[in-house]
DNA sequence: CCAACATTAAACCAAATGGTTAAGTATGTA
DNA sequence: TACATACTTAACCATTTGGTTTAATGTTGG
């Protein structure tokens, strides 16, 4: 019994559909689009090479992801930018935030702590 | 001949790597982890069930986004948070920001510009 | 009623993902 | 020298992803 995949993946953490539904350049640039107003599928399919069917796909996992909501109007599906979640993906940077602000206190920090024959780096980065 | 991936996935973009990177949470636990200073492999590995491998893996995954440093000392790998790619989705956030201030003016405009029969939704949600 | 239109669903496929175990490769230590 | 420690690489596997084409579903307009 080889049982290669135990864990069965959870995938059901509202932040992996979020950041998964980030992670393609189709999507960001749907989002982007977005930002100009809603726009029926067609319209947003336009700018691709891709087929219809393709662009619907991304929309669904836009859709799953909350960053997008849609109004039927007929037979046109009129998709709008949703913005919650990324605020949410905002809420989850706040803590390290402090980490692109001064980096090097903590980093200089741990190199006093714990000085290795090998971290003999030439102080690469002035701090101004 | 079928030709099932005509564009054969490009992947190099940043951002794809960076949100990818983040899309897992055992790789958020482990930056979530770095926050409170450097560790070696299997001191991030410990808190796991999944296989030494598995979290070299994801290292590797968040190394090759930039989210990570590694100093090797001896044989033991010490990791590092670098931070600066998050500055980097803050950045791209940034002009959504507008979306989870205000977004009732912006569909409110568009609900004028395409006055739909069908749209006629009861006035869901109030403007307090 | 019938054809064009807007869109999704189904079936399929190659490649990537996330895990596994087993086998390296260095480095420390007795 | 030999053994344990800290890792990575390699080979493998099931599932997911991102695309395709073809078919189906429901409007809208003549």
């Amino acid at each position: 019994m080889t049982r290669g995949s135990a864990t069965a993946r959870r995938r059901s953490d509202r932040l992996d559909d979020l950041f998964h539904a980030l992670a393609d350049p189709t999507r960001r640039r749907v989002l982007a689009r977005l930002t100009l107003g809603p726009a029926a599928v067609t319209e947003l399919a336009r700018p691709f090479q891709m087929s219809l069917p393709a662009v619907s796909k991304h929309l669904q996992i836009l859709e799953r992801a909350g960053l997008v909501s849609r109004t039927v109007d007929g037979r046109v599906h009129r998709l709008r930018l949703t913005g919650e979640p990324l605020r949410q993906v905002e809420v989850w940077l706040d803590p390290f935030r402090s980490y692109w602000e001064d980096t090097f206190t903590r980093v200089d920090e741990d190199l006093a702590a714990r000085p290795s024959r090998r971290l003999r780096a030439p102080a690469r980065r002035r701090r101004s």
